[in-house]
DNA sequence: TGTCTTATGTCTTATATAAGATATGATTAA
DNA sequence: TTAATCATATCTTATATAAGACATAAGACA
């Protein structure tokens, strides 16, 4: 029980290992956090893959255990990292997600999402684009530049509840076809990041209420007086950078859109 | 530099302190965590205070400082707790909050929330009143008991954007009246907290697109064919006890509902 | 009045130990 | 010999404690 040399000073940079300039003056586990977070957008561990164990993280960047278990912890509240007691820390995955849609909050008024069944799903479109203003501007592109546009109805026992257009940036999604997506049975998400290496980490929502036009009455089968939820989403993969742009429209006569506020 | 005796097992039981029956077996931390809620509960800690130093605190539950700094930890994330660096930890409260409305998550659409002053309240009607059967299911109380309804319109800029319907429980509530909500200039949620002690913890939303019924194109001066977004919101309080129910309208021209998705 | 010291907060890091998960190998029964 | 069982070794993350660094504010002192 010889407790050697005392931790270092807190504040210190770290001794050689940094690659890249970190803020440099920031806590010791905010750098490893920041290297962490590197190797996870290098693509280091795959999807679902387990990271090395706290010891070996701790042992290749020269800090005690503790600190390396202080970055996982903000890094597993971010949803990128999930731990599990005796096994490991894992790479967040939507491939064995229980639950099929990541960010869809919308709900049957029971309540229980489970009581209904899964979705049946139609793409509708799926075409290469230019991007409009609009788009470029949420997805952080030029005017024009390439994009791939979805557009898909998504029906609960047989009612036609969500319609979705979705526009995807040309150059990390290039070889999406509407084939893929049909052959595909798991969540979107699930394809995007085994076949695309793009994992999406949070999003942005933009809510209001409107009215169908002509073409989207049709695709809902609903009336002109019918109101809907307008969704646009925005969502982001590692460094805030946007990936998927979305409008959605939710019927809300069976479903709501469910929220927690903290 | 002598570490003595290292830390008695996880998962006993706290010694003699606990008052009232935890889990059992579950960790200290849980435990001390516990013990701090029912401090807030019983309002040994005032709205804005301080609460005891880490030190101290660990000194009267006889674990360590680090232990109750787990606990305070996950207080401060659920919000009921906020930390200052040098100066201490402080209970939470509405009162000093920087924001006007703790869960309201409308904008003006160019995102500003700062952009457009701030809003015109209008108390349309406060009455009391009996709780039907929907209000009482939201409030955990039975169809009939006494509550007390409040019916408010904000205005941004002139324009009516939002129209609330509030149910409060007439027990917590006793003596709140029309004229003392008109005179109070801050945020509602600080006027509860300073007259009634009643602390709003996290809230629910289940949110719809719909058309306004007569009453309501009136009050928000709105058409008939108008679709608003419709919030119907069940805010808690400690030990998840419902404490409030709005169903509100809003006008979602100039404004969109703006969520964060993790 | 302005600067320094000091007391008292939280923040960061480190270490020791517990508990969960899994593989390994000895033992035993068929 | 082979297959099943059980104890154990050794991985993992989880929890508890301690000590020093940093942040803040109030009082001492020139």
């Amino acid at each position: 029980m010889a407790p050697e040399g005392a931790g270092q000073p807190p504040g210190a940079t770290l001794p050689a290992a940094a690659p890249t300039a970190t803020p440099a003056f920031s806590p010791l586990y905010q750098q490893i956090k920041a290297l962490l977070l590197q190797s996870l957008e290098a693509g280091e561990w795959k999807s679902g893959a387990a990271i090395p164990s706290e010891q070996e993280l701790a042992a290749r960047y020269k800090v005690s255990q503790g600190t390396v278990r202080k970055a996982i912890d903000e890094l597993s509240i971010d949803n990128l990292l999930v731990r599990r007691q005796g096994k490991g820390t894992f790479v967040a995955t939507h491939a064995e997600r229980q639950v099929q849609y990541r960010f869809l909050k919308l709900v049957p008024d029971d309540g229980n999402a489970s009581s209904q069944g899964p979705a049946q799903r139609q793409i509708v479109d799926c075409k290469r684009a230019r991007a409009s203003a609009d788009v470029a501007r949420g997805l952080g592109l030029r005017p024009g530049d390439a994009v791939l546009q979805v557009r898909r109805v998504l029906s609960f026992g047989n009612t036609p509840t969500i319609l979705e257009d979705i526009w995807l940036p040309g150059t990390p999604f290039k070889g999406l076809t509407a084939e893929r997506l049909r052959n595909d049975n798991g969540p979107m998400y699930a394809l995007f990041e085994r076949e695309f290496g793009v994992r999406m980490v949070r999003a942005e929502e933009k809510i209001r209420a409107v009215l169908p036009d002509s073409t989207q009455t049709e695709l809902l089968a609903v009336t002109s007086s019918t109101p809907l939820l307008s969704v646009e989403r925005i969502a982001y993969t590692y460094n805030d950078a946007p990936i998927e742009m979305r409008q959605c429209l939710y019927l809300t006569q069976a479903h709501y859109y469910r929220n927690e506020l903290h």
